[in-house]
DNA sequence: GGCTATTTGTCCGTATGTATT
DNA sequence: CAATACATACGGACAAATAGC
């Protein structure tokens, strides 16, 4: 089977946690019983102590609990659904998997449009645009880091309505975009970088899901060209063909 | 800008390697010469070493390549991008970005079916599954490798279709399937299984693009159950809402 | 209450890998 | 290339908590 691997750069307790994660806890339900130490260690091929750090990371960061002598158990924490289609909206496509979500503006600023936003966009090369720096969270959880631009001519005022509103939908509502949809979505994935480690909370060497989006309003005219890092973690994106555009 | 961090099991060369991929070689062009080694090193606030290391690993894996004497140059790697929808077909998804296109079954057996693939094929809990395991590659490189489930009772066959044809579509039309729409995808990232880093030929740390799927035929009724492993530096995944079904 | 089997928690020592100087 | 310090991995032994009898 998955034969761990040693002098790779990453310690083999961490690996042991990520097989745990995947290939242990993917059957299981919450606050079931994990197999014993001595057992894991077993069926992975290495000792105890490298079983109990890598039970000792999933602990610090949230998954297990460990209870001396009654064993070790899988707390609950689903993995966030994030719904990718047509209508494609942050806010809410999480809503009714979660209590409590924000969107925080970190910076926001208006520059010479990149190359590949002016791209997407369909801008001249020498347009400007406005850049918004947010992170959003769901229950407290850091889900995603985002970079969006916008075109500057057209919603200059847009980081004030999202440093109020913590949703990019309802800032485009108060700049008179009742309706848009989401046009293309590039998505891939990486290990993330020291910002994103800090912004989503996340431990090195931990992966990040890359979206690149374009959407468009109701004339087909680009509005939002967006950037968005997710902790692969945490989350999965879903692409549901069964409920079309409304 | 956070500092690379110890004790997390990711070895610091290991994190420099990541942090080279993202930071320094995100803003270059093909063929650009890097700092040098004393700059990173400087940089990231290592020893030289560490960044010697870092860079033997990146040139292992092929994105970096050391000249004597004239430096260490960035090597000329794009990405695939693999088209996801509801018209969404492995073959031709790729077929105006690459050459040739192979697909190759590994092996193929009959089970009953694990408890997530009956459900997705809504299938009884009893029901036998045929299961195929594959590799796909572009011109040589291998992209993917999959996992698929079908129903036994209806697609007995399958698996030697596949093994003449390479294509799923072309096996599916030869057992009556004329047309299938794919119905739901769900995306994950993670760490490469020992497995896989075999079959995508990849290196050690290495992220896959994972994706489940479900396929039905032109009654609705659920054909196929996959799970596919992409090489996440080599392929991105593309929904586009610009083209719909037709 | 005791006894025992099971399981997690802590301590020792030793060898190898990693990172710096 | 060598010397050093720290992290990782292993092996064993025993303590502490829990559950069942």
């Amino acid at each position: 089977m998955t034969t761990l691997q040693r002098r790779t750069g990453i310690a083999l307790w961490r690996q042991v946690a990520d097989q745990i994660r995947q290939s242990v806890l993917s059957g299981m339900t919450a606050n079931e019983r994990l197999p014993a130490e001595a057992e894991l260690a077993n069926r992975f091929g290495v000792n105890r102590h490298t079983v109990r750090a890598a039970i000792a990371a999933l602990e610090k960061e949230g998954t297990l609990r460990a209870e001396q002598g009654r064993g070790t158990f899988l707390n609950d924490r689903r993995r966030l659904q994030y719904p990718i289609g047509p209508r494609t909206r942050f806010s809410s496509g999480l809503k009714d998997q979660s209590q409590t979500r924000t969107g925080k503006l970190l910076s926001s600023r208006t520059i010479p449009a990149p190359p590949r936003v002016a791209e997407a966009l369909e801008l001249p090369k020498t347009a400007e645009v406005v850049e918004l720096s947010t992170v959003s969270a769901a229950d407290g959880d850091p889900i995603s880091a985002a970079t969006s631009w916008f075109d500057a001519s057209r919603f200059a005022a847009i980081a004030e309505h999202y440093a109020e509103t913590g949703s990019i939908t309802a800032s485009l509502a108060r700049l008179g975009v009742d309706d848009y949809t989401r046009q293309t979505t590039a998505i891939e994935a990486r290990h993330a970088s020291s910002e994103d480690l800090d912004l989503l909370g996340l431990s090195p060497g931990a992966i990040v899901l890359l979206t690149r989006s374009v959407d468009v309003d109701s004339a087909g005219q680009p509005i939002q060209y967006g950037e968005s890092r997710f902790a692969a973690d945490r989350i999965e994106l879903l692409i549901d063909n069964r409920a079309p555009a409304a």
